[in-house]
DNA sequence: CGGCGTTTTGAGAGAGCTCAACATCGGTGG
DNA sequence: CCACCGATGTTGAGCTCTCTCAAAACGCCG
């Protein structure tokens, strides 16, 4: 997901990272295996979680009449459900998507340490300001109405083509199935430069 | 914005706020007079915004070939470019939308206090987590193909039609025009239960 | 070779967008 | 008071685009 080529930010949220690391670093690691489930919404908030491999994905269940609203999906080095450090209880539902593994570390204890250092408090701000500034630009990009016009601001935000073989995550990013993404693709292989 | 129905979050929230007036409480204020533009990209970041009134849209401004896209519009009460908190210069415009006033405190000050004050930091931290939250929902939302479905997904969040005059804005925050809106309005009126 | 997942292309239907016309409401000024 | 104006609300018709369902080619690996 390098939605922001800045150096600057890159080089931050590396620092970011290692502070990350560092308070997770003593942290158990819990196997969860593809399907399981985390939490469920309404669960008393008691842990904090950093995703260590696989994917864990964030689940609205509305009421029966909607479909399941996928809130996030979180990759390695990701933490999980990051305002419900202050919240008592989880507003969703998290499942595995593959065989995963998340460190955990006590709520109690993150908020803590988020207040005797300031480094981590900074460092997690700086976190969630930086995945803010990602998630708002998602959004605009998918209020485009057409595909042709989302892939234009993806790619002009850096990005660049996937490899062969994750062109649907790229279709699910621009939220659009993927034999559209595959359509355009081809009109772009005939006319590079096709703007309407 | 009501995005959050839960009780607690609205609660802390309102905490958060105190702090953040708190901090810019002795901070001069800026009139921005409709269209006036607050900064450009690549400016450098030296101060930090608080909108006191009116509206900021954040524009980016693509190649020529791209329409500009607009990252975020602010309203009262919300501070700017968070993430310019951290970033040597601007990576969007600012401009008003209509006659605004904004806040404005050194970031020099600003980063100081938020090592300093550790209330203050874990009061940004949970602002943006707020925000983090919102933005994913708006961009899951976006994401549904189908009217109908977005609509559903925002209702059951909590939220409300708007009174009239105000439909506009909901269509923007939907992602649609205002004529598919109406539209989608007539035929709940007429057939309440409409579920396909 | 025989699955399995990805890529590609086709055809049809559905939904929203665009353009357009018109109604409604509130405010402004003659 | 009324004419006018702008913004919001409302509905219609046609077009375009994506979604859906379907089928097949391709690539990889056991």
């Amino acid at each position: 997901m390098a939605f922001y080529p800045l150096r600057t930010f890159t080089r931050m949220i590396r620092i970011m990272s290692r502070i990350l690391d560092q308070v997770f670093s003593e942290a158990r690691t819990q196997a969860l295996p593809a399907g399981q489930r985390l939490f469920l919404t309404g669960d008393p908030v008691q842990s904090i979680f950093l995703v260590r491999a696989g994917r864990i994905v964030l689940v609205r269940r509305n009421r029966e009449s909607g479909a399941p609203l996928f809130l996030h999906i979180a990759g390695p080095g990701m933490m999980l459900a990051e305002a419900s450090v202050w919240s008592p209880a989880y507003h969703c539902d998290a499942q595995a998507l593959d065989d995963a593994e998340v460190a955990v570390i006590p709520r109690r204890w993150f908020r803590t340490e988020m207040t005797r250092n300031s480094e981590l408090a900074n460092a997690f701000a700086m976190d969630l300001a930086h995945a803010l500034q990602g998630a708002r630009l998602k959004a605009e990009i998918r209020s485009l109405p057409r595909l042709a016009d989302r892939l234009d601001a993806w790619l002009a935000e850096g990005n660049a083509f996937p490899e062969r073989g994750r062109l649907q995550e790229l279709a699910a990013e621009l939220g659009v199935t993927r034999e559209a993404l595959y359509r355009e693709m081809a009109r772009r292989r005939k006319k590079p430069a096709g703007r309407s």
